[in-house]
DNA sequence: GCCGTTTTCGGCCCGACTGTTTTCAGTCG
């Protein structure tokens, strides 16, 4: 079996341009290790593989050049590179760690590694203490301190929070700022705005007469710490560790600035480099047109009028990536991405039945309300005895209550279905006898998340070869910040997916999002319908859909590659069962 | 280190803020 996926293959790359940073080599060629770093990380298939099979290709990847490939080679096949071997023995990689202490960049970190020969981040606030930090060329004394301040602060550093609960900050904070004096308009910019499934900090962009105005409203927030201001941007810290930037522009830079703060930083390159082809240079205060004489605003009141000078369309900031949009938008109009109102029903959720806090008809209740055309009652299967799972019994029973509602409801068709737990050792922890009668059959791993990447893809291949399955859900088990996603060889879920016409779920729970928005493009890609489901435990839970959205925008799904913007029967059509 | 309708060298996005400087480097986004 091949040596090093992806991820360990960006790891190395990203090491490398760390590592080259501090030595102080030519940051274009940092860049080229990043990018390909990034690249890797995001490709759609193994390297490793590639490497084996057709090697060639690998340079015909963008980003990646003969040496990168051969890097490449040299990782999959030994599990290392000699720079990185030689790198590392001339810089202890714990020097990393110095710089994640705010204002501590590579130039700094070098500066004390060469200098004072630290080290680690314990070998750091033992110089600031002693006060050798300030003596060093330049140091001084706000910098020593502000860096023994940022020592603590380098653990929980680079937290990325949900976007989920990076809303609630947002809305709190333009809510704070909306009543200022002067203030014609408020934005949110930056990862928040591309939709990413967490958040580093919030950038809030405003137009406002009054700049110190709005900036002292700011620092009024509860609990907030400056951590920089000047005439038009400020920075604070929330509480929470939270980094919020405000930046005041005026009206006529307004669209210009909302589309450089929304980035992302890779989207925002190649735009200004096509902008430079042109003669016109982009800032956040417009776009402009280079001459001998001087510059001259041609643009940057909205962000249609920026992308038009480039005779590009307004890009949702969900695919702002640098990912796939330009080719995109090079082939014709933008297509219109999925939204929140196209969804016709929910096809997983749970009740009291299980591990749910709503009823069933409590469920169908809030269904309704929502406007749902059917929902799916998906509760858990005899395996998640935590859950209390039915078993065959108890689900028939379940389905003949929801026969006996169905009886009585018009606007709304709840259909019969169940979260099947895909066992450790392969197979359903159900019956087929039993899911030949289910109208929508979802399945799911949740025990044996630590098997082997050959174990887990066998089981999920085995559950796609089902016929009474619809659709795997949460098909890598990871919970952001909490848990990794378990090995399985997405390509090979995909193949078997596409081949015995299986649909994948796009979990929205916030903490899920599950597939992410890679996964979800690649699968659309394979020709997988994705369903966006709840996985609502309550009457609230179907709130959580919206999470689900943004990831199926940034993979650029629209309504169509969407199931369950379809309605019902056409949705049992396209499974072979209408 | 990558890349090419400026094609194998010479470019590579751009500006605000801070602290240590005395004209600017480093950091950040």
């Amino acid at each position: 079996m091949i040596g090093m996926n992806n991820a360990q293959i960006a790891d190395a790359f990203d090491l490398i341009a760390d590592l080259l940073e501090i030595q102080g080599a030519n940051p274009f060629r940092v860049r080229a290790y990043r990018r390909g770093a990034r690249v890797v990380r995001e490709w759609h298939e193994s390297l490793a593989r590639v490497a084996a099979d057709d090697p060639a290709r690998l340079t015909a990847i963008e980003g990646i050049g003969r040496d990168l490939a051969d890097k490449i080679q040299a990782l999959v096949s030994t599990g290392s590179v000699p720079l990185l071997e030689e790198l590392r023995a001339q810089i202890p990689p714990s020097v990393l760690d110095l710089m994640r202490i705010p204002g501590l960049g590579p130039k700094k970190a070098a500066v004390l590694q060469r200098e004072l020969g630290i080290n680690t981040l314990d070998e750091l606030r033992a110089a600031c203490q002693a006060h050798r930090l300030r003596d060093l060329k330049g140091f001084g004394a706000k910098t020593e301190t502000a860096i023994a301040a940022g020592i603590d602060l380098a653990q929980s550093a680079n937290e990325r929070i949900y976007w989920s609960a990076a809303d609630q900050y947002a809305q709190e904070l333009v809510e704070h700022l909306r009543s200022v004096p002067g203030i014609e308009k408020i934005a949110l910019a930056g990862s928040y705005r591309r939709g990413r499934d967490t958040v580093g900090d919030l950038d809030i962009l405003t137009v406002s007469s009054d700049a110190t105005a709005a900036m002292d409203q700011l620092a009024q927030f509860d609990g907030v710490e400056v951590v920089a201001r000047g005439g038009t941007k400020m920075t604070i810290r929330l509480p929470s560790g939270l980094q919020v930037d405000l930046r005041v522009v005026p009206a006529e830079s307004f669209g210009a600035a909302l589309q450089y703060f929304t980035g992302s930083k890779e989207h925002n390159i190649v735009l200004r480099g096509l902008a430079k082809s042109r003669g016109l240079k982009i800032n956040e205060y417009g776009v402009f047109e280079v001459t001998p004489e001087g510059e001259k605003y041609v643009a940057g009141r909205t962000e249609e009028d920026v992308y038009g000078t480039l005779g590009l369309p307004l890009f949702p900031p969900e695919i702002r990536e640098s990912r796939f949009e330009f080719a995109l938008a090079g082939a014709g109009p933008l297509p219109r991405l999925v939204e929140l109102t196209d969804l016709r029903g929910d096809l997983h959720m749970h009740t009291t039945a299980t591990d749910g806090r709503g009823t069933l008809a409590e469920m169908v209740a809030a269904a309704r309300a929502r406007g749902f055309a059917y929902i799916a009652i998906t509760d858990h299967s005899k395996r998640v005895s935590m859950a209390n799972g039915l078993d065959e019994a108890r689900l028939r029973a379940q389905w003949a209550e929801i026969d006996r509602l169905n009886a009585t409801l018009t606007d709304l068709r709840v259909l019969k279905g169940v979260e099947v737990d895909i066992l450790e050792r392969g197979g359903l922890d159900l019956a087929d006898d039993c899911l030949r009668e289910a109208d929508w059959v979802v399945a799911s791993v949740h025990y044996g998340q630590n098997q082997s990447r050959e174990q887990i893809t066998a089981r999920i291949l085995g559950a796609l070869e089902n016929p009474n399955v619809s659709a795997i859900a949460h098909p890598t088990g990871r919970l952001i910040n909490r848990r990794a996603p378990y090995e399985v060889d997405l390509e090979a879920v995909f193949k078997a997916a596409a081949a015995h016409g299986k649909c994948l779920e796009l979990n929205a729970n916030p903490a899920r999002l599950d597939l992410d928005d890679l996964a979800a493009a690649a699968a659309k890609a394979h020709g997988i319908p994705i369903v966006i489901s709840s996985d609502a435990h309550s009457v609230d839970g179907f709130n959580v859909l919206r999470y689900g959205i943004l990831q199926a925008r940034r993979a650029g799904l629209t309504a169509g590659d969407v199931l369950n913007t379809r309605a019902w029967p056409e949705v049992q059509r396209l499974l072979g069962r209408g």
